[in-house]
DNA sequence: ATGTTGACTTGGA
DNA sequence: GTCCAAGCCAACA
């Protein structure tokens, strides 16, 4: 943590994403600390881009597994062809067994 | 400095 | 079970 802005907060959880794996916005938050700051979350995101090393934003869908940000991706189906490539399938937007590809953050990381 | 927006979540009808 | 509305925090204009 450190001095670690917000956004480089939610970039190392989602680089923490196992592959394989999703997570959700709020799960990130809630891992923050800020369960409000869901948004703030995918906000973080949309800044993804320009940290490095860039973060698995792929791998993070909201709490229906939805692929919601996928029209922030440099393509509409760069997420989901990503998501299918780790393993994970994907149809219309929704992530199939997302409860049991889901990767909590408080859960796995044992906070 | 103030106001609005946003890759969300939860709760109530 | 589904739909509508409110809430929350932080960044951007």
């Amino acid at each position: 943590m450190d001095r670690a802005d917000f956004f480089e907060q939610v970039y190392q959880v989602v680089r923490l994403i196992p592959k394989g794996r999703v997570t959700s916005y709020g799960a990130i938050a809630q891992y923050l600390g800020t369960r409000g700051s869901s948004r703030m979350v995918g906000y973080a995101m949309n800044g993804s881009h320009t940290v490095q090393p860039p973060v698995p934003a792929h791998r993070v869908v909201n709490r229906q597994g939805l692929l919601t940000g996928k029209h922030h991706f440099a393509s509409a189906t760069a997420m989901q062809d990503a998501l299918e490539k780790e393993g994970i399938h994907v149809k219309d937007d929704q992530v199939q067994d997302f409860k049991t590809v889901f990767w909590d953050p408080n859960t796995e990381l044992t906070l």
